[in-house]
DNA sequence: CCTCCTTTGAAGGGA
DNA sequence: TCCCTTCAAAGGAGG
């Protein structure tokens, strides 16, 4: 696992990521140091990049395509029949803007969005996933587009794609280029800019959409490489190219910003009426927003149940996407593509095996992409906080110890909840566990999950896809597990493990179509665990794998 | 309609 | 410092 315990403390890899690659062997480990290296090296660089900003225009990573959502499944490069569309589109924007930066109507909105260009394309600028999850050609093309830069103050607000630009004090947000089919800073609201939703609101006079919205990961190369820089966010006149239309919608959302994060949030940051196009990471928990609401009474008019109420329709800003989340959103069509599954509880175990089964120089990549979508996003959010969020949900989740509270003697015997009876493991997994890390070290030992209170019972546990441990570390051992047959052959990430021999066991084979309904209680042979398997915490991973030490002793002996 | 499931990682709070 | 909790995405399934 890529741990990137960097002496300057801004890691890629969570600690966590420790103990997988811990339980590997000396030799693996050995092996790996380089690549340990390799990956502080990349955090140096992008502590540098981002501090100094030291890339350059010709080396700044390339926007993927944009795509068409409604591409078939056919994933044969073709040409892109939108380029045509996109670019008189962007044409029609340059218009539109030159006509605003002429007449002196140009404003620079004080959107505090990500510096994208969502110009939703009426249809194809969305998703670089094809309907059907497959990734479309022109997702998967690299044009000819440079990535956006966060400017700093001093920099102009307004650049040209083609003009070789500043760096000294720029962020460049960066996309790394074998990425560039995931659009990792903009992964946040992916209603915001729908082309559904936004073509009617296409403005030729704005080049604009009124009501952006976002399964559009929102960068096209075809209409996007023509566009000026819009950029000046930080200079306190945050410059969204794609100002035009006002959006009701936005107008909505931005006369709540100012206390959608209990003051934090930056005032310079935050969205005035002016800007028209939220912020994909800004989306309306829960309720739509309404047309034409263009404001909100003031929270001290508000009694408190109203103000709830209009606290929960407040868009929030979410989290960055993490290396896994950047990760699944790359790989989930291809699984679902391959394996013909559509639940995501079992794609998401498929992924999280396949995560495991990355090389470490796969993985950088994502915690790379990750890492700049968190800098970003800290850049574009000063104030914000994961806290914020707390709660944003739906229903939060009861925490444990508030179940605990309710029910304190629910766990205390463990075999009551033990809802799935052991299964022998299957021919596809065979691994032997590997043994736990001697106890001087610092690192924790490897997950001991089984057997483990299940803080929750689940509504259906006959049906569920049971867990497994995807964290299964047996890397050493696994050269030894024989490899079950991929029937679909592998994968782009697992043609990339094979190049770069994989590190634990192989990712697991495509599930029947619907594993988790075969026999109650009865793993269907890609999710045998191992013979360790541990079952994991309804509710937290986390928790299961920071299980206190003593727990760890009692279920190891 | 709402919540759960399931994954990993990041972040924050409490002890 | 460690532990715990929550959220981020996704979409089918169940209540």
């Amino acid at each position: 696992m890529p741990q990137l315990n960097g002496a300057d403390g801004d890691d890629l890899g969570a600690n966590d990521e420790l103990i997988a690659f811990k339980d590997e062997g000396e030799q693996e480990e050995k092996r790996n140091v380089s690549s340990e290296r390799d990956l502080d090296d990349v955090k140096s660089s992008l502590v540098n990049e981002s501090e100094t900003n030291s890339g350059s225009d010709s080396e700044a990573p390339r926007c993927s395509g944009f795509v068409d959502v409604c591409v078939q499944a056919d994933r044969r490069p073709k040409p892109d029949p939108d380029v045509e569309s996109r670019a008189k589109h962007s044409q029609l924007f340059e218009e539109a803007l030159r006509r605003r930066q002429d007449g002196g109507l140009f404003q620079p909105s004080p959107y505090v969005g990500y510096p994208f260009f969502m110009i939703p394309d009426l249809g194809n600028l969305c998703s670089p996933y094809l309907s059907n999850g497959a990734l479309t050609p022109s997702g998967r093309t690299y044009l000819p587009f440079q990535w956006p830069l966060l400017d700093v103050p001093g920099r102009s607000a307004v650049r040209d794609s083609a003009t070789p630009t500043h760096l000294s004090n720029s962020v460049p947000v960066v996309q790394h280029p074998h990425m560039t089919h995931l659009h990792p800073l903009l992964p946040y609201s992916p209603e915001a800019f729908s082309p559904q939703r936004a073509s009617p609101g296409f403005s030729a006079d704005t080049g604009m959409s009124r009501a952006p919205r976002a399964a559009c990961y929102p960068i096209s190369p075809g209409g996007v490489t023509q566009l000026p820089h819009p950029l000046g966010w930080l200079q306190g006149q945050p410059m969204y190219p794609i100002t035009g239309g006002f959006s009701p919608a936005a107008l909505a959302m931005n006369a709540s910003m100012s206390g959608l994060v209990s003051g934090s949030f930056s005032p310079r940051l935050v969205p005035t009426p002016q800007s028209s196009i939220p912020h994909p990471a800004i989306v309306p928990t829960g309720v739509k927003q309404e047309p034409g609401g263009s404001g909100s009474p003031t929270r001290k008019s508000m009694p408190g149940i109203q103000q709830e109420k209009e606290d929960e329709k407040k868009p929030h800003i979410k989290k960055p996407l993490n290396a896994f989340m950047l990760y699944m959103r790359e790989e989930r069509p291809k699984v679902v593509a391959q394996c013909k599954v559509k639940e995501s509880a079992t794609i998401n175990q498929i992924l999280g095996q396949r995560w495991h089964s990355l090389s470490k120089e796969e993985q950088a990549k994502y915690y790379e992409l990750a890492r700049k979508e968190r800098l970003l996003h800290s850049k574009l959010y000063p104030g914000w906080s994961a806290r914020d969020n707390y709660g944003k949900k739906k229903k939060r989740k009861r925490t444990k110890s508030e179940t605990q509270r309710e029910a304190p003697a629910a766990v205390e015997d463990f075999s009551l909840h033990l809802k799935r009876p052991r299964v022998p493991p299957g021919p596809t997994h065979t691994c032997p566990r590997p043994a736990p890390p001697p106890p001087w070290t610092r690192r924790r030992p490897p997950p001991q999950r089984w057997p483990h209170p299940p803080l929750r019972p689940r509504r259906t546990p006959s049906t569920r896809t049971p867990p497994m441990d995807t964290r299964h570390p047996t890397p050493s051992s696994c050269s030894r597990c024989p490899s079950p047959p991929n029937p679909t052959g592998p994968t782009p990430s697992e043609a990339s493990s094979l190049q770069d021999p994989p590190r634990h066991c192989p990712p697991p084979t495509c599930p029947p179509p619907h594993p988790a309904r075969l026999l109650p209680g009865v793993l269907p042979p890609f999710l045998v665990p191992p013979p360790t398997l541990t079952l994991r915490s309804a509710a937290n991973s986390h928790s299961a794998l920071t299980q206190p030490l003593s727990l760890r002793r009692a279920n190891q002996l």
